[in-house]
This record gives structure tokens, C-alpha cells and sequence, in this order.
DNA sequence: CGCAAATTTGAACGTAGTCAACAAGTGTGG
DNA sequence: CCACACTTGTTGACTACGTTCAAATTTGCG
């Protein structure tokens, strides 16, 4: 079977259906590859479509009048993008690949009627983006009220934990993707300062690199500079409703 | 008929039927009132109610180990509060009474039953909750990328706007409602900090102030340093499912 | 190999934080 | 009705965290 994405990350949080994950499939029918640093969808684009991401990891990201750059998120396979789409005319966001990524095109009335057929996905999906939501307030709460090596050592855990997996095994090493420039801007610092709190977590014993690749010499003491919280954890979906 | 916030705010993306009305109303049979300053919800709490509010202002915040706190956002009539509580076990944010307030509380299981009944309503459940997600990232944004000035004036410019409803009318002026520290502590900087930059407003005149009074005397020229986008315009939801 | 992008480090600067003192409101009880 | 306590707002002086600018070095890639 053609891996379902989407399915396989809802699947992670509850049993589905094979109907329910057939429904999921027809989200995932058409590829559209994405070239290392391809824009998917421009700020104030006018389109209807959205988005699985299937393959590769992106982010996306606000520009200011100043020409400075907010990330605001990013993305693994089995998310949705261009949610927004559902809402807004022109798109509040761009969209982009960090790498070589592909993406399952589908349009916006598919998912009206994937809610109209299936309830419990249309609670799923709600499910899904509150938690994007809280993973959202978290990076609020570090970029507002922690330290910059605090806010660095957040965006090394929060890449890590989502890379590992739902099954969350153990590789404490990884290649983190981004720039030094792109770190900065997920948390409102500038490149020179997260290169300086890269060197004080590696003089720490925090965090050990070589050629791109970061390991995590200490998860509980860096989970504790950073105050992160592992949203995967005490998820409780006792009250959806049975699948239809 | 007695006034159904829930319905209210929905209706102004979109015409209901009356029993999609009706069903909501059903989230709206109890009422809580809040004497200002009361808990509705606190952080790490196990709790399975979600809450409509009906009436008053409140806030949702975090605490971090060092004691300091992060506003997260403000809730306004209409709101829907909690819904995290959908996902978490433990509530992931406290939420408080800025003023005095009438809270509705209800079942989880009544909005997967909602949500089976009315799929157009489980849609506009996922669009409001997108909308939420935009003001968010606007706030994360603000935080991450512009200068103390911007984000105090972008607190007056949401509440401003949140406060004068759908219509958009002109009251240019409004109580606040919220002390200097709880500007700060949803911008991200200190009570002084933020009386600084109210100071400097005024001088620029961009607002006035009398006890507790603001004025806003140039929303043009606020909403350029603070970056703001006001997420009422551009709204686009053609592709909704029919009314059940 | 050669170029462009990314990383690294140092020095000077500036925005926002900290600490402290006082003023102005607000509410309470004597 | 006033006295007192407490919260909130205001301002100044000093500090520090993070930025800016600049230059050297390393890395990745065509």
C-alpha cells in the first residue's frame, strides 16, 4: 500500500477505520515534488488549494515591512499546510521547503466533504490543530520569556522530537536543516547570537556538533534550559465519537 | 430570544439556519458567572469542560519556572474556552477573568456530537480555530521581530479592535482594561518598559490617555509601527459544505 | 578548484531590564 | 469621613543581554 501521511499521523493518536483511512487516502493522490528551498505558497497568494506534506521538512514564515523574518513554524510529513486557505482570501503566510520535499495537492471542498462523511476526522482535524496551536503558544512563551541560549536549545528539541518520530526511539543525534540563520529567526534572534549560544551549549556539555550534525549529550538538563514541554505526551481522546 | 454568543460570532462569517442556531445554543444552556480575577481553568488542571464566553474579557497565560508569565491571548464574547481541553489531559495554559464574566460551560462529548449532526458547523469550528491561529502567529511575530514600541501598540490595536465588534464602528477611545504588567506580559517586556512606550506614544501623539481612558489619535500611523493586520477583512468561505 | 554561502569571533553600541523611590488611585475598615 | 494598606503607574540611574558591523575561516557545491 502507498503510504497514507496523513493517516499514519492521526494514526498515531487513534485506531482509524479502514474507511476513515481511505477517506484520508483521497487527500493524497496527486505529488507534487518540491526542490530544497521551493516556495509552496507566497504571503498574499490568492489559492485555493492545500496541502499533505509527504516527504522532506519545511517551514513557513512572515516577512515585516523591515525586510526581517519571523518563522513561525516548522513542518514534518503527515501535517497540513495552507490551512489558512480554508479562511483567508490571500494567504498570511509563506510556505517553503527546507528540503527536497514532495506534497499531496488537494482542494478545499474535499476536506467539507470529508467532514460531512466522517465526523470523527472532522473532530480529529480539530484534534490536530489544537495541538499545532499549543506547540504555537509554546514557541510564544520561549520567544517572550526565555533566554536566548534557552530559546536555541527549544528549537534543537522541538526538530529532534518531531525527526524520532511517534515512537520517539533513540537517536540523540541528528542533522538539524537549518541555518544558523534560520534558527535565529524562529526565535527572534540574530545569526551571530545563535552561533554564540550554540558555542555556550557545546562548552556546557549540552549539546556535542560535528559537520552538521548536533547531538544531545543532555535531553533533561537542555529540556530544563529551554523549558520544553513534549506536547506527545498525555493526549486523552476518550470522548470522540464513534466512527461512522 | 436569549442572545447565543457562540452563534453571534459565527454568524458574522456566514448566514445560519435556524437549527444550526438551535445547536448551538445547546453549548449555552448553563451559565458561570466569574467575579474578575477568578481561575476558570488552571494550568495543569484535569478538567473536561470547554466554555463559551458570554460575557466580559478574559485572558490565557503560562507560568515558567522562574515565575514569569506569558499572555498567550485575550478572550472576548464568543469565544470558545478550553478547547485544549479536547486534546490534553492537563490543561496546558491558565485561564482568568480580566473583568467580570458569564462563562457557559459544557460537555466535550456535545461538541463530537455537534460536530456529527452539523459538518458545516464542524467546519466553521475549524475555521474560527484558524483564525485564532493567524492572531497567534501575528502575536509571535510581533514578538520575535519588532521593537517594544510595535508590540505595545499592536496590544492597544487588538483589544481596540475586539472591543468594537464586527461592525467596526469608531469608538476611538476604550478602557484598556489591562495594567502595564499585563501589557508586558503579553508583549514580552516589563511593566516600566511598557509605560516607557505608552509615554512615548503619547508624545508622538499617536494616543491619548485619561485614567484608564485611551484614545487611539492615529490608528494609520499605529498599525504601520506595529505591523498590524486586522484578521476580520479577506475572509473567504465559499467552499463550505451545505447546511445539514 | 573556485566561488558563494554559512560559520565563527571580536569590539562597540543600544534596547530593554533591574532596582529604587515616589506618586496616584482604589478599596477597606475604624 | 478619613486613615491606612495595597495595587498600579511614573521616572531616573545603572546594568546587561543581544545587536550591529566587520573580518577571517570553514563548508558545501557546481
Amino acid at each position: 500500500m502507498p503510504s497514507v501521511c496523513l493517516a499514519d499521523r492521526i494514526g498515531d493518536l487513534i485506531q482509524l477505520t479502514p474507511d476513515e483511512r481511505e477517506a484520508l487516502a483521497q487527500l493524497e493522490l496527486r505529488e507534487r515534488p518540491l526542490r530544497r528551498g521551493a516556495v509552496l505558497l507566497r504571503e498574499k497568494d490568492k489559492q485555493q488549494e492545500l496541502f499533505v506534506l509527504t516527504r522532506g521538512t519545511m517551514m513557513s514564515y512572515v516577512l515585516l515591512q523591515d525586510g526581517s523574518r519571523q518563522i513561525l513554524r516548522f513542518h514534518f510529513p503527515g501535517d497540513l499546510l495552507g490551512v489558512s486557505n480554508l479562511v483567508y482570501r490571500m494567504s498570511p503566510e509563506t510556505i517553503t521547503a527546507l528540503s527536497d520535499c514532495v506534497v499531496a495537492p488537494f482542494e478545499r471542498d474535499q476536506l467539507a466533504r470529508l467532514c460531512a462523511d466522517h465526523p470523527r476526522l472532522a473532530c480529529l482535524l480539530l484534534v490536530t490543530n489544537q495541538m499545532e496551536r499549543v506547540t504555537l503558544t509554546d514557541r510564544l512563551a520561549a520567544i517572550g520569556r526565555t533566554s536566548a541560549k534557552g530559546r536555541v536549545a527549544a528549537v534543537l528539541l522541538e526538530v529532534h522530537a518531531r525527526l524520532r518520530g511517534p515512537a520517539q526511539t533513540e537517536p540523540v543525534s541528528f542533522v538539524l536543516g537549518l541555518t544558523q540563520e534560520e534558527v535565529g529567526d524562529a526565535t527572534g534572534l540574530t545569526a551571530v547570537h545563535v552561533n554564540r549560544m550554540m558555542r555556550q551549549l557545546e562548552d556546557e556539555q549540552l549539546i556535542a556538533r560535528r559537520n552538521g550534525q548536533v547531538t544531545l549529550l543532555d535531553i533533561r538538563r537542555l529540556a530544563s534550559v529551554a523549558s520544553f514541554v513534549n506536547r506527545r505526551d498525555g493526549v486523552d481522546l476518550s470522548w470522540l465519537p464513534a466512527a461512522r
